[in-house]
RNA sequence: CGCGGGGUGGAGCAGUUCGGUAGCUCGCCGGGCUCAUAACCCGGAGGUCGUAGGUUCAAAUCCUGCCCCCGCAA
């Protein structure tokens, strides 16, 4: 039996590393090609692609499946494909191509959360439980048939990029587990209730603005939900400021209407007003130009009182 | 050459415009006060001012090259 393994950002490499751990081994491995990346632009192979090449496994990389690609897959005699977060929708001439089929690895309990981001969108509806999904590849967004499930809480004050390093660890036993069913062919798949369907678009950079007029617990999900990418932010007299971690807090502040976005040293805890007089406490945060600090010391090096711009 | 911010005792900042040997808020060490403390008082250690070179009687401060960190944009 000859796997392919399909995926692109570093959760997935995660996922590719735990299972070539375990033993399994992958005739190849399908990832996006090299992307400019950071200020010099510099030409940044994904991270499974460095994952595939340190692990030694043949790399083909492509931003869609072209002609070109679909022959070097078919010349390779492969029998199915593991992919996990590869970014790229199949059609139904590439799922051909496999003949036991094309299977995904989500970060969700299906059909909730469809996707690119279902934990950062999970997180951010306050949701304490999550899970992951093992179905078969349709030409659909996250619509396949389901192989199997698996419930995950989430922790206290977990990040996007902690649940999804944890997650990425247990989905590969996830995978390990399923791989000999997928190879034996007996299957037993349950469709999806398209009805319950929820979604979970790629997180846009237009929402990651604090709006300090809502709740300090809705901030704070955005904040853990936005971390490590692309970061909650806010600014003040025309300087940006991305808020690495925080939390909603009762420190006997209740900020009236006047004092949203108002920053105060509460018992040398640095907190900000919000809506409904709830207030936030700031914890790590990195000003724009600045490596990231605890808040502590980025109010100790401020002149005067600072306001958020709601 | 995409735009921009920054590198000053362990941390965050000031000082650079108008050169004259380093300051603030913390932390740390020691002592005191206190039932006690993240509070307060007293004392102390700790700095090649990113780096290389230049100008000058004198450079954190002026000039030139280089290195590193970061925000935006992509």
């Amino acid at each position: 039996m000859k796997f392919l393994y399909a995926g692109t950002p570093e959760s997935s490499a995660t996922t590719l590393r735990e299972l070539v751990a375990a033993g399994y081994e992958f005739d190849s491995v399908l990832t996006r090609e090299d992307a400019p990346l950071g200020r010099k632009r510099v030409l940044t192979p994904s991270a499974v692609a460095l994952a595939a090449a340190e692990l030694g496994i043949k790399t083909i990389k492509a931003n869609r499946l072209t002609d070109e690609v679909r022959q070097q897959l078919a010349g390779r005699k492969l029998d199915a494909a593991l992919v996990v977060a590869y970014g790229v929708l199949f059609k139904q001439e590439d799922l051909d191509l496999l003949p036991s089929g094309w299977w995904n690895l989500h970060f969700s309990l299906l059909p909730k959360y469809r996707g690119a981001a279902p934990v950062q969108h999970a997180l951010l509806a306050g949701e304490s439980e999550t899970g992951l999904t093992l179905f078969k590849i349709d030409t659909g967004l996250d619509t396949g048939d389901i192989l199997a499930r698996l419930p995950l809480k989430f922790e206290l004050g977990e990040t996007a990029g902690e649940a999804l390093h944890r997650f990425s660890v247990i989905g590969a036993t996830l995978l390990a587990e399923n791989i000999p069913k997928i190879a034996s062919g007996i299957l037993r798949l349950e469709k999806q209730n398209d009805a319950e369907a929820t979604f979970a678009p790629k997180i846009n950079r237009s929402q990651t603005q604090v709006n300090w007029h809502l709740d300090s617990e809705q901030i704070e999900r955005q904040v853990r939900a936005y971390n490590p990418e692309p970061f909650a932010y806010s600014s003040y007299d025309g300087i940006g400021l991305q808020v690495i971690s925080a939390r909603s807090v009762q420190l006997g502040w209740q900020p009236d209407s006047g004092e949203i976005g108002l920053v105060k040293t509460v018992g040398g805890r640095i907190v900000v007003g919000c809506g409904n007089q709830t207030s936030l406490e700031l914890l790590t945060v990195k000003p724009a130009g600045k490596s990231s600090m605890t808040a502590q010391d980025w109010v100790r090096g401020l002149k005067a009182e600072v306001r958020f711009e709601a």
